[in-house]
DNA sequence: GCCAACGTTGGC
DNA sequence: GCCAACGTTGGC
């Protein structure tokens, strides 16, 4: 089975609000690579909720995918923010996933100790001038990851 | 706020 | 197909 890693602004979806929410749409990625990774997922697929962009960056708890990728609503919505104006009903080429609480750190994995691992040097996360928003784990990485909570 | 690095756009 | 310009990401 495997494993994610996926980038949220806490300000706009943080690990605490899907805990509160129980399931949250996965919505407004913008990026090919990231999108494919979508693609390719599995419901019950497990990944890592990362916050990014704000005062402590890190891996902040555990979701489930809790769907397949379906197309991406807001990709259609002219208010939002991930309105795209090339996207249509018919053809819409941005994907969105439903994911699923599962554990909220007790104490977020802070973006310097994950980069000081040995075991986590093939993730891009962790490498250097990297953007990507969903990324695979390896079973390696996921376990190293489990040891720093 | 700064800035490095990246992805996308569009002229040629 | 090249590549400069631009917008975005995201840590610090």
């Amino acid at each position: 089975m495997p494993y994610w890693l996926m980038k949220s602004e806490p300000d706009e979806l943080s690990i605490l609000d899907l805990q509160r929410l129980g399931q949250a749409r996965w919505d407004g990625v913008r990026n090919y690579q990231a999108r494919n990774f979508l693609r390719s997922m599995q419901v019950d697929d497990l990944m890592f909720f990362y916050h990014s962009s704000c005062p402590q960056p890190g891996i902040a708890g555990i979701a489930r995918i809790a769907s397949a990728h379906y197309p991406d609503p807001a990709a259609l919505e002219p208010e939002s923010p991930y309105f795209d104006a090339k996207a249509s009903d018919t053809k819409n080429p941005w994907s969105a996933v439903d994911v699923a609480f599962v554990e909220a750190f007790k104490q977020v994995i802070p973006l310097a100790t994950l980069k000081n691992q040995t075991a986590l040097l093939g993730l891009p996360l962790v490498q250097k001038g990297s953007r990507l928003s969903v990324m695979p784990v390896s079973a390696d990485e996921w376990a190293a990851v489990l040891s720093l909570r």
